[in-house]
DNA sequence: GTAAGTCAACTACAAATGTAGTGCCATAAA
DNA sequence: TTTATGGCACTACATTTGTAGTTGACTTAC
């Protein structure tokens, strides 16, 4: 199965349970608490719908509680999400993409000296000339 | 007033309206029927909600008859949309972006070498190191 | 063994989105 | 002048998302 598109708020679900899994509804709501003040209940349900979009998993611990997983590696998501992102905004055309965030991203000389090696390693491995 | 953040299916409309301008209801449906189907009454309702939405404005042409005109160009949607979109899957963070796209996106020799120029024209105006 | 808290399952409800349908008016064509 | 056509304003209705509250079973600390 592919990685399902999920929300914003869902997102924020997702990190956590990247960041540690598998959690409990209860300690992924008290992890997020913080910084987003939702209700156990709003993160139980939050948990419940991306059981049913397949994003993640969900299972019972040794106490018989149920804890959550993710379906996905974070990696999976984010291609999916950009591939989407990619399409909708720029049309699919990856490089107007990278000029639109290198111009505006202010990045470190080392950030870009490394982007750039990146960029030359990629033409090695595909040395292909519009045709 | 900045750009507003739209869906999907308006970013279609926002396309439509960017390609030419300003273009009255019908005229949008005509344009937009063979790639989505939408009845005129899906794309008149949209519109309206785009109008609400602040993202386009609306006139009378000549013969009295409502006509739509984007009231952000589209790079301004492309950098708000942008920035929600790294914000939510990259945390924020350009060059992981970057890294992403770079890498997954089969660019063409010349495609790259145009990139590795804009990030040397970025180093030269922001020459940062990291402290 | 009784109150107090934890869980899971359900239900609630408003805003946003996708996708139209209805009703009424004006104009153009027959 | 009837009739078909296009426009506009409203209304409709299912889904998804954000954000919980309620109820009933269980567990646990008194």
């Amino acid at each position: 199965m592919n990685a399902p598109s999920i929300s914003e708020a869902e997102w924020t679900l997702m990190e956590a349970l990247w960041e540690r899994a598998p959690q409990t509804a209860s300690e992924v709501a008290k992890v997020l608490q913080p910084s987003t003040g939702w209700a156990v209940n709003t993160v139980r349900t939050m948990l419940s719908r991306l059981v049913e979009k397949g994003a993640i998993l969900s299972g019972e611990n040794e106490a018989g509680v149920r804890e959550f997983s993710p379906a996905f590696a974070r990696d999976a998501m984010v291609r999916a999400e950009s591939e989407s992102f990619l399409k909708r905004v720029f049309q699919g055309a990856a490089q107007p993409l990278l000029v639109h965030f290198a111009t505006r991203s202010n990045l470190s000389a080392e950030e870009i000296d490394q982007l750039k090696q990146l960029l030359d390693e990629s033409v090695k491995k595909n040395p292909r000339r519009k045709s």
